[in-house]
This record gives C-alpha cells, structure tokens and sequence, in this order.
DNA sequence: TTTCAACACGAAAACGTTTGCGTTGCCCAA
DNA sequence: TTGGGCAACGCAAACGTTTTCGTGTTGAAA
C-alpha cells in the first residue's frame, strides 16, 4: 500500500526542487527539455496527480457544488441531480450532496457544513418546514458571505440569487385546460395546502383555467392535503379524504392532481367507487415520473423537465462562479428562468 | 459582501498571534481566561467557521465519501444514498455523488477526480458496462493506494473489499416459492443477460425454487432482456419481447420478474392479452420501490431495504477509516453483509 | 579579460489550520 | 540580588500546490 506521490517525493526522488518538478509537469519554459522528460516519465510511471485539496486550498475555490434538496428518493428531484451533474462533470465541477429531508435544522446545518470551504456555491430547493417558517436567513448569510445560490421549483422572491422554476401556474392551466377540452364540466383538485409554493401556484392555475372558461370554483372541488404526515404509511388517510371527495361531490368528472401520487391514488379509489378511466373519470396530475409513464392507465401529466431544471441551474451557478474571477463587483443582477411546462397525453385522458 | 473570517483576520484586529486565536477557541489551557474569552467573543461576533479545505489538507483526511452509482433515477438506489447520507451525516462525514451512467469510461473518470484527495473512502456498485468487460484495475489501484472501497449490490468477488450485498439467490427463491405455494404451475422468468450479477443470481434462486419443487425449468420460459438499450423509449421492444413470451407459452400462471418496471410490462401486456391478475396470472417482482407499491395492482415483491444497505456500506466504510488510525496494517480482512430480504405480499398474488 | 544576457533552476511565500516548543515577563523564595 | 518556576503567549513547521522573484552558471560579444 503506498499512499499517493506528491511533488516532493518526486523532488527528492530526482533530486531537484519542488518547484522545478512542479514546473516540468506544467510544461514550463523555464525548465529544460532534458529534466522536462525526466519528470513527466517518472510521474506518469507512479501516477502522479495533484492534491486537490492543496490546490482548493491555493486557489480559493473548490470546483466542487454543493446542492441541498428535501429528499432524494423523488422522480424530480433525482432527474434534477443528473441535469446538475450533467454538466457540473462537463465543465469540471463535483457535486456534493446534502438531504435536508424537509427539515429546516438539517438545511441550516447542511448549509453550514458545506459552507466552510468545501464548495464554491449552491443549488438548492427548500424544504416545506422552511417554508412554512418562513426563515431564510441562512441562505441570507450564505449568500453575504460571497457564496452564490441558485435556487430551483421551491423557491422564494426575497432572496437575491439565481432562480430556475417551472411555470407552475402555467402548466396547471394547460392540464385544466385539457380537461375542459376533453369534455370534462366538474374538475376537482387534489392539491397540497398553500405554505408549498408550487402547490399554492398550481391550485392558482386550476382557479384561473376554471375562470377562463366560465366556470365557478366550488371550494368543495378543492382538496388541499396536509402532506406533512405523507409518508407511506399515512396511504390510508390520503384515501380516505379523496374518498370523501369523491362522495360529497358525485358529479366529479375531471381530476386535477399536483403530483403523481394523488393522481394514482384518486384512480384507485375511483375505481373502487365503480368510475372508468377515462370514460367517467379523467385524470391529469403534475410531474412526469415512473408512476405516470407505467401505470395502468398510464397518466396524463404535466412534464417538469427535471434533468432540464438541473442542467440550467448548473450553469448559472458555474457561470456566476467563473464570471466573479473577472469582473469582480461588477454588477449584481439576478435572473430567473422559466423552463416550459408540456402535456404528455396518455391513457387517463380521451 | 463580507469573504469569511479567517484566524488570521482575527488575530489581527485583537493584535495577538494565529496561534493564541486558535488555542482559545479550543480552550487550551495555554490561554488566559481573559483573552480566551475575548476571542472566543469576537469569533461568534463575526461567525467563524474553520475553513474545511484548510482542515482536510492539514488532517490528511477530508471527511467526506465519495459514492459512485450508476443512475440515480432509480428508486433503489435513491434509497441506498438516503441511507448513506443518513449515517454519514451522523458520524461528521459528507457525501459526494458521482454518477457512472452504467458506463466504464465515466466509473473511472469519477473515481479519478475523487481519489485525488477529495474524499476519504468509496461506497460504490459497479456500472453494467464495467460488469460486462470484466476491468476492475481502477478498484484495484484505488485500493492500493489506501483508499478503502466499499461495494454494494452489484459487487465482483475478486477485488478485496467490504461488501454489502442481498442474497439475490435467497430472495428469488422466496419470490418463486411464493407463487408455487399459491398454485402456480407454469412460472416464467423474466431477467436480464448474464453480465448482470444480480440478473444472474436471481436466475439461478429461479431455477433452484423451481428444482426444490421437481419442476423441470424450460428453456422457453426463461426471457433474458438485452438491457443497454433499455431506456424509456425501449419500451415497445420490452412489450414486444413479453408479448412472445406469453404467446409462446399460453399456459404460464406466474411470473417472476427480476424488477419492477419488468413487473408492471408483464402486466400490461398479460391484461392486454386477457389474462386476470392475480386469478389467472401471478406475479412477483424483486426491488420494492414506488411502482410496487402504487401501481393497480399493486405487486407483491422481494425487498431489498436499500437505505439499510446504505446504512451498512457507510458505518463499514466509516469503520475501516477510523480504524486505520489507530492500528495502522494491523490486518486486512475484508467483510461481506448479507442483508435479508422479505417478501412483501400486495395485490399481484393470491 | 570583462560584461552581460540567456538559461535553468531554487527559495520562499501564500492558501488556513493545528501544535510542539521556545520565549518572554513576572512573582516569589532563597 | 539572583534564580527558579510558572503563566501566557508567539514562532515555526507541516499538509501539497503554484508562482514570483531571485541566483548561479554558461556562453558569447566587446
């Protein structure tokens, strides 16, 4: 077991100075081309590579970005990681992973541990308690600190940073809309209470599409669930209230579902009440993962084009990283992008 | 913006040396109760944080594991990083992700970027493309130089290492076992190419639960997938392939299929054909992840409690870098864990 | 022979820590 | 007054790089 070589062994080993090695290896033209050959032979034979904690260390910078989400196991969020790590890789960038599992003590201290050197910036989306406490001054003092953030979907105003979000409103207007077209008169929402930002926004969307087309909201259609205690377990009571939906509200022929989960419950629980898909019932939700694409029926769904959210985080962020190494101080401006939402029509819609 | 506060910075402005800044804040007793008090003041004042890089170059030791995985949209392997991150996160360590696509070219370019001193230790399962050409030499020079590795889930035996594994033999029995108690008579298989370790050993749990039953195995009823081009768009060869296999061999009443997505197809194209899951079809599938559980019907499956394999891999990892401390070459003995499986009855079954 | 440029290389600082050891200054005892 | 001892602090090395600025040697021109 030999541990890894450094540019001192090297030294000694040929018998030169550290700088000297160093040097030939960057191909300097100070060094001759006879001890050049000499020590680009003799690093390549044991494999020479540079510390990279040395060099963050020389540098100041990391290459290296950190990201914090609410949770991995998440058909978004994970394609959102391989959009970042996409091209984090491609423009020599690492990606540290933090989960702060919906938890605003583990995103503070997540963020401290990144925040110490380890990183040069974030991309990040908050978690619900967050949100819901409304406390956003650990992204504050990270971002006073010199540090850039981008956030992505969960996102708040208040905060001067890069924003990369979906049209949530937008797409929630375009599955509505569809069910409209479709023929559907009395579409209901399954929908999460409004402290969740995309939630509030696509229950927005719904309202606005209904208003469109002349139709009046009834606040009975409307079924905000306290997705707080949404772990597998609580299936039952998720149940259990679409149940009630459906049975306070007989003439239910159209579903709006803010996610995947809540659409294909709703289907189960419809069909147990006898209602065909598409036929009686039809069905879009939000977010485009595997329940949509492989269950039966397969879902209607508004896509988020999560690997495309990522990729565009990526870089931004690594774009502001590399633009502060110019023009320092030059102008602080922040943008917000907006990645198109697009229907993809499959079995749970006519 | 204000860069983050550095010994150095404090020592200045309280006109003392580094070295007196960094013994008060650790309280050595060197240090007068005055001064220490002092610093210690000025330091929260401003929130200083030890720089991390610093830390790492000084200590030799990053805390932070590199994990190496071949995908991440994938539930199971989501939930392997979730419990990764879990103890990782408890033990003072971070976690870098590093995603190989399932190619060799980008398992070795990851593990190049990490090894240079990034990270202390890898967690990692082996892409399919690696698998498949039988080159472990970036394992085995990893390890040579110190680093210890540990694998999970798809590992290879010559490469000497702590491996955290499910007995895929044991639990592919469980699931065929399952289907003969339930009356099954005819039981297909639905797997991949042999390359694929666990492919392979969920073939050959297959094929002992049927000898355990003196039921002689046919050839026919055994469907390898090619599984490179199985991308989403893939599907319709993934239908097609099933739909022969049902068609060739009209009297199958089970099916064991080695994942989910494998699973739901099979459904698919058994209900197209008219069969009645589960009256006339069984159907069991390895790996509980979301499909398993939220799709109609929902599928009775093998668990392979991924976040406990993850919990597993890290506190082995974690162990041999805390041990190596203390008694350096003491003894190299490298460990296997097999976690258990279960089988999880759902709707798939009788 | 002297001078000077070009060439090839080395010394040292810097990035931010920690820590062993040396160095003050002071007090008290002899 | 002197010496010892202790409390309180500073120096410097080390981790592995890169880079600026010397510095010594050579050869050729004057």
């Amino acid at each position: 077991m030999k541990r890894k070589i450094t540019l001192k062994q090297i030294a000694k080993e040929l018998d030169v100075s550290i700088s000297t090695v160093s040097k030939a290896l960057r191909n300097s033209v100070e060094i001759s081309e006879d001890t050049r050959q000499k020590v680009q032979a003799f690093a390549k034979l044991y494999n020479y590579r540079p510390n990279n904690i040395a060099l963050s260390l020389k540098n100041r910078k990391t290459k290296t970005i950190g990201i914090i989400i609410p949770e991995i196991v998440h058909y978004f969020f994970s394609k959102v990681i391989t959009g970042i790590e996409l091209v984090a890789n491609k423009r020599g960038y690492n990606v540290i992973v933090g989960l702060s599992n919906e938890s605003f003590d583990k995103e503070v201290i997540n963020m401290q541990m990144l925040a110490n050197g380890s990183i040069d910036g974030f991309i990040l989306s908050i978690s619900k308690e967050t949100l819901q406490q409304q406390d956003y001054h650990h992204f504050l003092e990270t971002i006073n600190q010199g540090m850039p953030i981008v956030m992505f979907d969960r996102v708040v105003n208040e905060i001067p940073c890069d924003k990369v979000i979906v049209d949530d409103v937008k797409g929630a207007k375009k599955a509505v809309e569809k069910l409209v077209s479709s023929g559907c008169k009395n579409i209901a929402i399954i929908t999460t209470k409004d402290y969740v930002s995309v939630g509030k926004l696509r229950t927005q969307g719904y309202l606005e599409a209904l208003e469109d087309h002349k139709i009046h909201p009834e606040a009975s259609m409307i079924l905000k669930i306290e997705d707080k205690l949404l772990s597998d377990d609580d299936l039952d009571k998720l149940e259990a209230e679409i149940e009630q939906l459906f049975k306070s509200n007989k003439s239910i022929d159209g579903i709006f579902a803010v996610n995947e989960l809540y659409a294909v419950t709703a289907i189960k629980v419809a069909r147990k009440l006898g209602l065909e898909i598409p036929k009686s019932l039809q069905v879009v939700s939000f977010t485009d993962g595997v329940l949509s694409k492989h269950s039966t029926p397969s879902l209607t769904t508004v896509s988020q084009h999560g690997q495309e959210i990522g990729e565009k985080a990526a870089d931004l962020l690594i774009n502001r990283l590399e633009m502060d190494e110019d023009n320092e101080e030059e102008e602080e401006t922040f943008e917000t992008v907006v990645i198109e939402t697009n229907l993809i029509e499959r079995e749970s819609t006519k």
